[in-house]
DNA sequence: ATTGCATCTGACGTAACGGTAGATTCTATA
DNA sequence: TATAGAATCTACCGTTACGTCAGATGCAAT
């Protein structure tokens, strides 16, 4: 027999959780003294070690519990389906490790990136399935098509690019350049859409005027003022205006 | 500006999701009515996409508010941490799988599997690390060596044969059979491990003779009556005892 | 004015314990 | 055997990121 301390020693749980597993009735000591002293021997030692094992192949204790009640038979079938619990889980993970790696190949490149910028393109990166449906509701697929091909192969490149270009023209706004510079700015920022796409696009939402980008979905790397400001100096330059969204 | 409700449907946050940040303090309204209302503008909108961004990247509510706060330098170097976070969590996802994936295969080439048995398989499968540590502790590390050197290559079929093997003879334990099987099946319980090794492991378990395998670290599949009973057989029979571990 | 929906605050519940307080009990030594 | 110190007890609060009520109030439209 074992003191509820001593009995954790040797299982390398807590006193604590060993409470925890008693008053949830998960496991119950052999044996309990007038004073209310908790005692375990070997019988014990073996439900732990099962309780050990299915938590460590994360399940609950609530569906240990159920396992050891009557789980005999569905033992098997249930790992085969804890199994792809974890493969879920684990493929989530990847995902997001993937992005990361994106955005951090994305940030290296530039210097001095604006928090906002980079949290905006990142945020696009995550959306992007969502984006793309969303496009499609509103936009010929033929068109969307051709222009997340073209960004399937230039994410890297495209983001960086936007986020450098996005940064300059935040500082060109609080702290004015030459006219040529700016120009050549906001013609770069219009021409990370390839020409061909570009005039396409520009012909669909004439067509469709009253077109609204979802501003939740597409963020803006700029606030109110900054966008009224590039649109007024576009047309002071006379470039050909509209917001892109990717 | 959007009530509470017409906001949560622009974001997909619940309501009681943006309630919660505003309490916390992380998102607060632009905009409190006297009725208490609250209301949300499109400069949340920003913020509430760094939030979603940087939940979706696994960060807790407590580390986005402190990002936000002032992590505009720390924003990258944070995202390699946070990388290395996650692929942390996926590696021992990884194992996790690796070892049902063993467990699954054991169970399914078995039938009829004690569920007893079979947990101890895989606690044993978990543990592999520790136990390993622990005899590399009492018995001469060359030996342990050449014990872990086969089981790496047999470790499913020396596992299975061992399950089939220990229940087996739990069943003779029940309902008694005749005196050539239960021989050969004790016989082939004690060849689990390969004759020279066993031999070897035989010599230095008589010079150490009060060595006791830690019990939690070394399940057995059988109970104390099976397990004397099962001793007390083998002297009749004439083999040469001793409780092997893996 | 009424109806019905939206919103409010405040409270409790979740999972699996960790931490602490204050009271009791066990164990070892003098 | 007395007593000090360690171990254990119960009971309660805290954690995370909200979900889910209850009961009260507000808002918009008929």
């Amino acid at each position: 027999m074992y003191s509820i301390g001593q009995f954790a020693k040797k299982t390398g749980l807590t006193v604590r959780a060993l409470r925890f597993y008693s008053e949830k009735g998960l496991l119950e000591p052999c044996f309990i003294s007038d004073a209310g002293h908790r005692y375990y021997n070997d019988a014990n030692i073996e439900i732990i070690q099962k309780i050990v094992t299915l938590k460590y192949l994360d399940y609950s204790l609530a569906e240990i519990e159920e396992l050891l009640r009557n789980g005999e038979q569905q033992l098997i079938e249930s790992l085969m389906f804890q199994k792809k619990q974890l493969e879920k889980k684990r493929n989530q993970i990847d995902r997001v490790i993937g992005r990361l790696d994106q955005a951090i190949e994305i940030g290296k490149r530039s210097e001095s990136i604006d928090t906002t910028i980079f949290l905006s393109v990142i945020f696009n990166l995550l959306k992007e399935d969502e984006q793309r449906d969303y496009l499609q509701g509103i936009l010929p697929d033929e068109l969307v098509e051709r222009l997340y091909d073209f960004f399937d192969l230039n994410i890297i490149e495209a983001n960086q690019k936007y986020m450098d270009l996005a940064n300059q023209l935040k500082q060109a706004y609080i702290q004015p350049i030459q006219d040529e510079y700016l120009e050549s700015l906001i013609e770069q920022f219009f021409s990370l859409v390839p020409q061909d796409i570009a005039e396409d696009l520009v012909e669909v939402l004439k067509e469709y005027e009253d077109i609204q980008f979802d501003e939740w979905l597409f963020p803006s790397p700029f606030i109110k003022e900054e966008e009224e400001w590039l649109i007024s100096q576009a047309e002071r330059l006379g470039l050909h205006g509209g917001v892109d969204d990717e």
